[in-house]
Formats: structure tokens, C-alpha cells, sequence
DNA sequence: GCATTTGCCTAAAGCCTGTAGGAAACCTAC
DNA sequence: GTAGGTTTCCTACAGGCTTTAGGCAAATGC
């Protein structure tokens, strides 16, 4: 019997792959291990289950998203800066609303700690670099940003927003540039 | 043997409760039979399975959200609005978690136009009465309130805000403010 | 070439979903 | 009060996913 070549990086991809397709929850130890054509129990000696499968990509995800809004982010400040990290991060939730979808499963601290998810608070702040704000404030608009973006992301991928004739793109420029407004009003507030 | 009494909304209630404990990937057609004491397949004549029972979870969530907030908006207006309305749902959010996760399924949208679903854009559109924004930046407005309240009490509810020495309330009323203050600056972009 | 390690296998137990058909409890009405 | 009909819950079963245990075969190393 020809041997399937499984790595957990391997597995992951897969795992990734199969969210992006058809959703999170189709994300099983079963459904991979289909994809290399090998038994369930095969994937054990690799990954501890189902939940290490969905845990590898979130972390996954949230590497590949830290990478993009770092890439989109390089030689651009003020409100270009700003546009760049949200686009970085509606684009990508667009392309892969599966991983995106698992870049919000809970982590232990630990793991927390260890994943690329603290990129993103200092991605987050050099955004606001461009914006001066103070401590506690800054703190405060790092919150800000994480929560509009990830807000508006998760609900116009549930409703689309699609039961009126507004359109999202214009909801997104127009968030943006009260959001840029608000921060430019800085530390005065 | 004695009869259970199971109705449609009994096991909707207690998958609600189930849901709130444990979280909403708990709620099984199983484990809401092992509250009755009744087999899993006495459940399937009264609802259509687990995923009707989310469903159901998320009918009722999206319903006693919209009564609370209408309750809390009552009378108020300006800042006072926007905050009781904001309020409401982040304190919905706390008492009931598994409730609010289940109030952002993705219903068809046949379940969702007859859903108390769209109370709540006609309440933060209450909110906004407050501050005199006319059409297309009033619809504007109400994505930005629905994606920063959402986006808020999710990476709370995930994070816990915990990482960092700065208190989470400090954060929410800091975004209130910004936010009374965005809305204020009015159609006058 | 032979021994060891590694990788994938089969087997099996346990839990969950959902369908089918049966029996007991309840209701209605005579 | 009891006969008939309906409702409610039951048992039985088929099928899927998870995860552990132990085996054989392929790759690796000496």
C-alpha cells in the first residue's frame, strides 16, 4: 500500500481548503482525511482530532491575514494606511471566508499568545501611528478598528446586506472615512 | 409512562438554556432529549431536527433582543439612545451567550424577512432620529451601529479584551463617545 | 540484508442523527 | 365508562463521525 505522504502542514492545507469550500463545520477528521483518500483513524498519528485540525487553520488564517495587511500596509499612513488594513482584511475574509471564519475560534491564552494573532494589535497600531493618539486612547481605537472591521466583515458575510438597495461598497468608503475622521479628531476628543 | 409534555417551544427553551450553559455547538437534538428524559427520536415530532432547534434559538434570541431594546430606547434620545441601545444588546450578550452566538446563523431569507430580524434595523434607525441623517448616509449608519456593537461584543466575548491593563468598559464608553460624536457631525460628512 | 522506525491499515466501541413502526396514554363521544 | 381515534413517546435500526488499539508493510539506517 503506497503511502499518502500526511504531515499536519499538509493536513491543515487541507483543512483550510475544505472551510473555504464549504464552510467551517464540514472541517471533520473524516471529510480530510477523503481529500488523501485514507482511513479517519489514518490522521491520528499526525493531529489530535477534529479540533486541532480547525485550531491549525485558524493559525493558519491568522498568519496569512497578519502577512496581507503587513504587505498592504508598507509605505502608506493617514487614511490610506487605513484603507489598506481594512481592505487587507475584507479581501481576505472574501477569499477564504472559511479560514476567516476560523481565525475567530477561541484560543487558549497560551496559544493566543504564541499565534500571529498579536501581529495584528501592532499592525493595528501602526495604522494609528499615522493618527496621534495617546494611551489609554489608543488602546481604545485599537478596539475600535478590530471591532468595526471584523463587525462589518462578519455581518455582510451573513445578510450580504443585501435586502436594500444601498449598496455595501459605499457603506464600506463611507465607514472609513467617519472612521478616519474620528481618529483625525485624535487625542482632543 | 408518563408523558414529558414536549412542545415546539419547550425544547426550543430548553436548547436556549442548553445553548447559554455550554454553547450553542452543544445544542443537539441528544443532549435537549436528556433534559426531558426522553429518547433523541421522540424529539423529530415536534421539530425537524438539531439544526431547527438552532433555528428556533435564534428566533427567540433575535426576539427578546429586539423587545429589550425597544424597552431600553424608550424615552431616550441622543447619546442617552445610543448608549441604551448599545447597552442592551452588550448586556443581552453577557446574560446570554449562546443565545447571541445563535442570533447570528444565517437564516434563509423567506426565515429571516418574518424574523424579529428586522425590528432591529427599524430600532437603530430610532436611534439615529436623534441625529438628523438623511438617506443614503442614514443606511450608512446603521451598518456602522450594527458592525461595532457586533464587532465589540464578539472580540469581548472571545478575548475577553484581557490582554492588555485596559479596562474593557473604559473601551466601550470611549467608543460611545466617539461614535455620539461621529453621528453628530451629521450628514455633513 | 536485516532491524528498526514510521505510516497507514483494520477492528471496534461510543455517541449522534434521523426514519419506521409499535404501544401506551389521552381525548372524545356515545 | 368504555370504544375509537389520535397523539406521544417508545424500541429498533441504519448510517456517519470520533478516537483508541494493535497489526502489517514500507521506508530508513546500519
Amino acid at each position: 500500500m503506497a503511502r499518502a505522504g500526511l504531515t499536519p502542514e499538509r493536513l491543515v492545507a487541507a483543512a483550510a481548503e475544505l472551510a473555504d469550500e464549504a464552510g467551517l463545520a464540514q472541517v471533520t477528521a473524516s471529510a480530510v482525511a477523503r481529500r488523501f483518500d485514507v482511513r479517519a483513524a489514518s490522521l491520528y498519528s499526525h493531529i489530535g482530532g477534529t479540533d486541532d485540525l480547525r485550531t491549525g487553520v485558524a493559525l493558519l488564517a491568522l498568519r496569512e491575514m497578519a502577512d496581507r495587511v503587513a504587505e498592504a500596509l508598507a509605505g502608506r499612513s493617514g487614511r490610506d494606511a487605513l484603507a489598506a488594513f481594512a481592505g487587507a482584511y475584507r479581501d481576505y475574509a472574501r477569499a477564504h471566508p472559511g479560514r476567516y471564519e476560523a481565525a475567530r475560534l477561541p484560543l487558549d491564552h497560551e496559544t493566543a499568545m504564541a499565534s500571529a494573532g498579536v501581529r495584528h494589535s501592532e499592525l493595528a497600531r501602526a495604522v494609528l501611528r499615522g493618527y496621534d493618539i495617546a494611551e489609554p486612547d489608543q488602546t481604545h481605537a485599537v478596539r475600535l478598528l478590530g471591532s468595526v472591521f471584523h463587525g462589518y466583515i462578519s455581518l455582510e458575510a451573513a445578510t450580504g446586506f443585501s435586502h436594500t438597495p444601498v449598496d455595501s461598497d459605499a457603506s464600506w468608503q463611507w465607514t472609513l472615512d467617519r472612521l478616519d475622521a474620528l481618529l483625525r479628531s485624535g487625542s482632543a476628543g
